[in-house]
DNA sequence: CTTGCTGCAAAAGATTTGCACGTGC
DNA sequence: GCACGTGCAAATCTTTTGCAGCAAG
């Protein structure tokens, strides 16, 4: 269940390494994915920039977090019952359950997923990209029980 | 690997036991879908339906696939590295592998992914979907290949 | 200095919606 | 005949792009 979250300094640090310039945009931009805690998207990354950073534009949220897509720091999650692309900072291989009644996205570590993986390798040939992120669909356990 | 896809009378005998109405313009979208053979794209199926039905409207090809949806007759697919959303035709649980070069898709059943799904059931206290979709991106075989 | 980054505003592109007409039942 | 489905076109909404000015290295 230990997660493998990206912190300010991993994305900084990857940033630069990967000869991007140091702004402030981009820090206000990493800092608020990480400090958002969970799988945000661009609209609540931009909202929570805005905070401290009322004259940043929408434009630079999307290059900040294309460029990080770019750099494999971050990866984008698909949400069939959610209009909006989420982003995790938890690059290994895990499950996202997203709950379809209350939108809430779960982590979850498990070996055999990583069984799995290998098994589709072989199976199909396919050279699978480990950072893949699954998603499963559910209710959560506070949904499950009667509204 | 054997698929359960859906046929076009499995969708049209579902859409009229759940009450809709049997139209050509619906009869010629499970058509298309069915005959599509893999994963398709609304813009897939339009430019399929225009072939035998050149009036149909655009509108009509999204409300008749979003009724399908909301029967559950068909599932969503949603692909980071594609622009638009895919549909599937094979409700039963299995992984979709995606291609990130030619984009190909490839369904793969494991009953390694019944125990998984199980598994996360019982960690997780979720209730899972077991038509969820689990997608993995990757490199198919031609693809992995020297260019 | 020089190039990349930002901000603004407009564009692009997919999906949705409103409404009047037609059609299945 | 009535309600639902369709077609058309405009609206909506997210994401992308062009461009001028600014700032990091």
């Amino acid at each position: 269940m230990s997660g493998d979250r990206a912190t300010i300094q991993f994305l900084l640090e990857h940033l630069e390494s990967a000869g991007k310039r140091s702004t402030p945009q981009r820090h206000a931009v990493c800092q608020a994915l990480v400090e958002h805690g969970g799988h945000p998207t661009v609209a609540e990354i931009f909202e929570r920039v805005r905070h401290t950073f009322p004259m940043i534009s929408q434009a630079t949220v999307y290059n900040t977090i294309d460029t990080l897509l770019d750099l494999g720091l971050i990866r984008p999650l698909e949400l069939t019952s959610h209009e909006h692309t989420h982003y995790d900072l938890d690059l290994s291989p895990h499950v996202n359950l997203a709950c379809t009644s209350c939108g809430q996205i779960h982590d979850v570590h498990s070996p055999l997923l990583d069984t799995l993986l290998d098994q589709l390798s072989g199976h199909s040939g396919y050279q699978i990209d480990r950072r893949t992120a699954l998603v499963a669909y559910g209710l959560c356990p506070a949904c499950k029980k009667p509204l």
